[in-house]
Parts: C-alpha cells; structure tokens; sequence
DNA sequence: AATTAAACCAACCGCCCCACG
DNA sequence: TCGTGGGGCGGTTGGTTTAAT
C-alpha cells in the first residue's frame, strides 16, 4: 500500500529510469520542490511525491558527494554513533555531500561488522564476550573500499573506549610524537598533543553572570605547574548550537539536559583542564565552591591521548591521530 | 565459464511529528 | 481540541553487483 499522498493515482515503483530523473531535475532547478506531493504531477511523473523527495534527496542533488567514505568520515560516524546511536540524520549532518540513508547503509553493510570484528558491540561500543566476537570473526566480511583505511588505533577516535587505553599509553612512552602545533586561534581552542588525559566540562551560564570572572577563578583553579587549560565561550543563538556543544561531553544524557534548559542559558562555556599526572581528577570542587550562577554542569573524563583543534562555533570538528 | 554466496545500496514502508484549518 | 496532510526519519526489503568456488 502506497502512502496516502499517492493512493489517488496510479504510481511507478521500483529503480528510477534516467528519463524520470532528468524530469525532476529539471523541475526542481527550475522551481524548486515546494510541496513535494505536487511535483509528480507538475514534473509530469508517475510517482508518489515521497518517491520524488527521497530521489531527489539522496540521489539527484547536486550537493551530493559520491564514492567511498573516507578514514575520516568513517571514524567521525563511529565517533558521533557512540553518541546519538541510529540516529543517522544526526549523524549525516556531520558528513557534508552525505545523506542520512546513505550513512546507514555505509554502517550495516561495513562499520558494524568491523566493530564486532575488534570486539566491540556495535550498539553500545562497549567490549563483546570473547565468545560473540569469535563466532562473528569466522562469518564476517566487509568488501574492501579504495580509500577505506580505518584501523582501530586507541588514539584515533576523541571517544576511544578506555579499555583500550592502557595498551596505547605504552606505545607512547616508547614512541615520543612532537607535532607541530597550531597557533593559537580566538575561533578554536587546542589540545595539547602531548597529554594522557583531559577533563572537559561544559557549563551552561546564566545570563546574570559574570562570564569572565567565572573563566578567570576556572583558570586559577585548575592550573597546575605546566599543565595547560583553556576555556572558551559561545552565545547559543539557537537550539542546535547548545546540542552539539554536548558532543564534547560524549554523554547523550547531558544531550538531554541541554536541551531541557536550552532557553534559560545565555552562554555555553567550556573548559578544558589536562593533566598528564592525574588522570580522574575534575573540577567538582570549583563549581561546588564558586559562586557562580550554573544551569547545568558536565564534567567527563577523556582518558586518551589525542591532538585536535576544535572549532567552537562549528558543528563539527578535526582531529588528527597521534601517529 | 557457470553457479552460488555475499555484499551493496536504492527504494519502499510505516511511524511520528508538526502545522494548519 | 481534533482531524488531516505533508514531511522527515529509521527500519527493512529486494534487485544488482561482485567475489568465491
């Protein structure tokens, strides 16, 4: 049974012909889509106008990028599943020129054997029973894509699970890495590369308080010796910002949070401490001791150690494996 | 070369949400 | 407040392509 937008008129199903898409190319470029249960009839189609919208959406816009994912947007959509789960819409607005279907195809028919195949549940990224991930090692498979270089390497996702940590801090005593380091930026904050562990906290801020007093204390209060901590702040001007924001925090629920309070927060703030020393350590204290006026605070532990450069005021980010 | 199995991916289905009358 | 239609989204299907035997 069709949906009701078709169930008036005799519709084409199945593989579109290269003449049908030619027609709602045309239309579309020329008009635009408008309401998409009118364009079959003003394109002069045979289809449902959901047909025509999914076509066009994730086949015939010229936005659309082709061919195989890259490492990159492999690790990314691994990164942001970990987060947000089957969402793939989400996901797909973190991939530019992909689409939502096609970011689930990519993760059933490759990403989630790979992660089974490493041992990791594809659903919650936490390790398999040993036993699970063996009798899935004999049966599964992933056609190789030409410039699919995934690896698992413990420094390579910023949502690493810490399981995997300890193996990867012996690498890097044995294998010193001194990248080059950006220049400091006002649009991006960075992580130092040569750190174990950090500790990122988002704070939601009311807007009666003082934000430079509060980042001047967090300063105070969390540095120690050489140990680097920067801070950073955006004025959410819509509800999108403050959502991705939480994407730093790896946390769905404080995803939730935000969201909840989205419209009584005037500034997100950001602070993060790294200390190579002590890697559990957060910044409860501060906020239990301060003054100042939090909506929301989220404190997460990131044992790993990575480099990046993270744009603020984006909705995504870069970051580069230690090698 | 033929057959079979596995992988891929375009498209459909059904549900949900929202705007509107 | 309720009903309806449109659009968006995730799950699933099934045809096609590729690899293995």
């Amino acid at each position: 049974m069709g949906h009701q937008c078709c169930s008036k008129q005799k519709v084409k199903r199945g593989l579109w012909s290269p003449e049908e898409d030619e027609k709602l190319i045309k239309f579309i470029t020329t008009h635009g889509h408008g309401s998409w249960s009118s364009v079959p009839k003003l394109a002069g189609l045979q289809r449902c106008g959901k047909s025509c919208r999914l076509r066009w959406i994730n086949y015939l816009r010229p936005d659309l990028k082709r061919g195989s994912f890259t490492a990159q947007e492999e690790k990314t959509i691994i990164d942001i599943h970990r987060i947000l789960g089957n969402r793939w819409a989400q996901i797909a607005k973190h991939l530019p020129g992909r689409t939502d279907n096609e970011v689930k195809n990519f993760w059933n028919s490759c990403i989630k054997k790979k992660l089974i195949a490493q041992g990791l549940d594809p659903n919650t990224h936490k390790l398999l029973s040993p036993n699970y991930k063996q009798n899935y090692n004999n049966t599964i498979a992933c056609r190789p894509s030409a410039d699919s270089h995934y690896q698992p390497t413990f420094s390579s996702s910023v949502f690493t699970v810490s399981s995997q940590m300890k193996d990867f801090s012996m690498d890097v005593k044995k294998t010193p890495f001194t990248p080059s380091i950006p220049s400091p930026d006002a649009n991006y904050f960075c992580l130092h590369p040569l750190h174990i562990s950090s500790t990122i906290t988002t704070c939601c801020v009311h807007q009666n308080s003082n934000i430079q007093a509060f980042l001047d204390c967090a300063s105070q209060s969390v540095t120690m010796g050489s140990n680097p901590i920067s801070c950073s702040t955006s004025n959410p001007s819509g509800a999108g910002i403050i959502e991705e924001k939480c994407l730093w925090s790896g946390d769905i629920e404080s995803t939730q949070t935000l969201r909840h309070e989205q419209m009584q927060v005037e500034q997100v703030v950001e602070i993060e401490k790294t200390n190579e020393l002590n890697a559990g350590q957060n910044m409860d204290a501060l906020f239990e001791s301060s003054n100042f006026d939090f909506d929301f605070v989220e404190c997460t532990q990131m044992p790993e150690m990575y480099y990046s450069v993270r744009p603020i005021d984006q909705l995504t980010w870069d970051s580069q494996a230690l090698q």
